[in-house]
DNA sequence: ACATAAAAACAGTCAAGGTTGTTTGTATCT
DNA sequence: AGATACAAACAACCTTGACTGTTTTTATGT
């Protein structure tokens, strides 16, 4: 409408260059697709509600992703995306914010495990049990997944990973998120976690050998 | 056959009764119907599926069970009393065999955390997230098993309930447990729920306070 | 600069396959 | 005889992906 035959450049920002009106659509799609997981649950994510949920038609649907099962893949790889920077945003909040707490850094992870893009990764999850395909490709995610909270953990709580028992107690607490975003799904559950959070602070403050002060684990120590 | 007009007792040991017969039919039915949640997965699991399964005609399966929703309401049912059946079954293991460590126990709660009642559990659990009908069956089942669990840790492991730092730890575990159960199902996750468990029975050991010798709880005391 | 060809993006219909529950019919038990 | 248990075909519905057609964008030759 604005170029073409006299090729005007009076209006330049409505257009949009053709490899990134692909990238926003495919976008679009594997966005839906994970709102479909989180709201209808993996059995309730059918092609047709996400092109829906999209605003995209099933034509164009079928042109981007060729298959379901093309898109549940590219979808899983965007949700990985996310978790990673779910992850890491809460990190750098919880970085620059002042107030570093053990009980902070739990309930911080506990939000992680709690959010909407955790269920749409159980719902992924639980799936790829049954679902050979599904799973080679969730279970390398979850592995890089886990080994990131890990990270995560061990260094905004400054504890020392390389001993032993303060090691198993960080990976414990972290099954034992995963264990309340299970919980929670079913009715919420928070004020019960918040209990056990705040005694879990203690836990962890007498129990878990602190990091040695100039000691860098796994990248810088805080 | 046997009785009442001609009373032919001729062959009195295959004859079973009607209402006996129903009561094995629905019982395989409500179990293949748990055993392809465990194979196949909440999404896999068809009604014509179980009837093979099963071994029943499509026909018999409507009989008695009009629609698939009444299927799955029986068998998560069924699956409730098998968790209560193993829950029960490990406690009395370990009440009779002789070595009552807090690792063997956790150990138990474990198994009971990796078994495939569990795995089916999930897949309803999960399921039940999005199924409103199903949530408000699934729901005070997975309340009352929670109880269960709780009351077997802590009469097994012998400590104090009303001690809330104590109380606390046990919830922690067994939620723990329950990410335990989570993690098994991608892959096997033995060789590390074996390291924290190690490492978690002294941090049990020197955390909770002991139960009062004389003092029962809940139920009896150990 | 412009016309045109080629390719990509998009839209919508259709068919195949699968799942569920109804219905109709037969055998067995009380 | 009546009711219950079982059998199996059938119809309605949904999901998926193939197919056909239209529009828009990009590349190309002059």
């Amino acid at each position: 409408m604005c170029a073409r035959h006299a090729g005007r450049v009076t209006v330049p920002a409505q257009r949009t260059p053709q490899p990134e009106r692909t990238r926003v659509m495919r976008a679009r799609l594997m966005q839906a697709t994970i709102d479909c997981l989180v709201e209808r649950g993996w059995a309730g994510t059918t092609t047709t509600l996400v092109s829906e949920r999209a605003g995209v038609s099933r034509g164009a649907q079928l042109h981007h992703f060729p298959s379901k099962r093309e898109l549940v893949v590219a979808s899983v790889q965007h949700l990985a995306d996310q978790l990673n920077g779910d992850l890491e945003r809460r990190h750098d909040e919880a970085i620059h914010g002042r107030g570093h707490s053990t009980r902070k850094t739990l309930g911080l992870l506990a939000d992680h495990f709690t959010s909407a893009i955790f269920v749409a990764s159980l719902e992924l999850w639980v799936a790829a049990r049954t679902d050979a395909e599904l799973l080679e490709i969730v279970r390398p995610i979850e592995r890089r997944w886990g080994r990131e909270e890990h990270r995560l953990a061990v260094e905004l709580l400054g504890v020392d990973d390389s001993h032993p028992p303060t090691r198993a107690l960080v990976q414990g607490t972290l099954d034992m998120m995963r264990g309340f975003g299970l919980a929670n799904t079913l009715s919420d559950d928070s004020r019960r976690r918040g209990r056990i959070l705040a005694e879990w602070a203690e836990l962890i403050d007498n129990n878990a050998r602190p990091a040695v002060a100039g000691a860098a684990p796994t990248g810088k120590a805080r």
